[in-house]
DNA sequence: TTTTCATATGCTCATATGAGCATATGATAT
DNA sequence: ATATCATATGCTCATATGAGCATATGAAAA
């Protein structure tokens, strides 16, 4: 915030030691409250329910009662994620009857599931 | 596990309701091992400082103290989570005397927070 | 309307996790 | 060898979060 005359080694300590690249970075960065989202986003990747849920979508529609039978979980801890990831556009739902069918919002979630799955194969 | 003789609407209430889908889809489903690593593969994503980082690094390789400079936090923390990601091969480092340099490890991370975001603008 | 059943929600407990202090490590210079 | 400085790590505290019980809601059938 202060120093910025020096040019190639500088003090660090608290400041960053180059300053130009934290600077050209910084201009680059989205704003928090995006990178708050972004996080919050991916956050629902990241809980091996949720994501064995997603990849069950991604080949399914399915109802909630499968969804268990399928991971074999009590039914709201099943309710309690689909609520989560339907806040937040991952999946929608639709009624029929008593019974709520789900199924993956759009095909970004599809394609992260497999870009991440292709990155943990090669790796 | 035990009926799947009876068609279209069967009892629920533990089993599942559509047992060929349920079936079919748990075929298709990765092992419990790969859902796991998938999950935490994406909780490192899941993290607004993580992911701040991880989106600096893909403007440009940064050492530990320019990062805590950008992001206003102190060194231990930024540390620690550069110690995450690096775990999960999701950033390399170098060292050049006593500075660490830390670049993302290859381009599916990139790839996946563009991805994202992409997701998120578009919703 | 009452019952039934699939799903949703409030609540609690146990666990996971991030930030930062104190300190250790490792590399360079003196 | 000693000092210095960038980075790493052990530890603790506060917070976040997931599972499941008990229960509410909502739709269809009786």
């Amino acid at each position: 915030m202060a120093n910025s005359t020096r040019s190639a080694i500088e003090t660090c300590v608290v400041e960053g030691i180059h300053h130009q690249v934290v600077k050209s970075v910084q201009k680059k960065m989205p704003e928090p409250v995006a990178l708050y989202e972004l996080a919050d986003f991916f956050k629902l990747f990241g809980d091996s329910t949720r994501v064995s849920i997603l990849w069950a979508l991604s080949e399914s529609e399915m109802c909630v009662c499968d969804i268990c039978a399928l991971l074999q979980m009590k039914q709201p801890a099943v309710s309690h994620q689909l609520r989560n990831l339907k806040q937040s556009r991952i999946v929608k739902n639709r009624r029929e009857g008593k019974i709520v069918y789900y199924t993956l919002d759009d095909d970004h979630i599809r394609q992260l599931l497999n870009l991440a799955m292709d990155h943990l194969i090669e790796s």
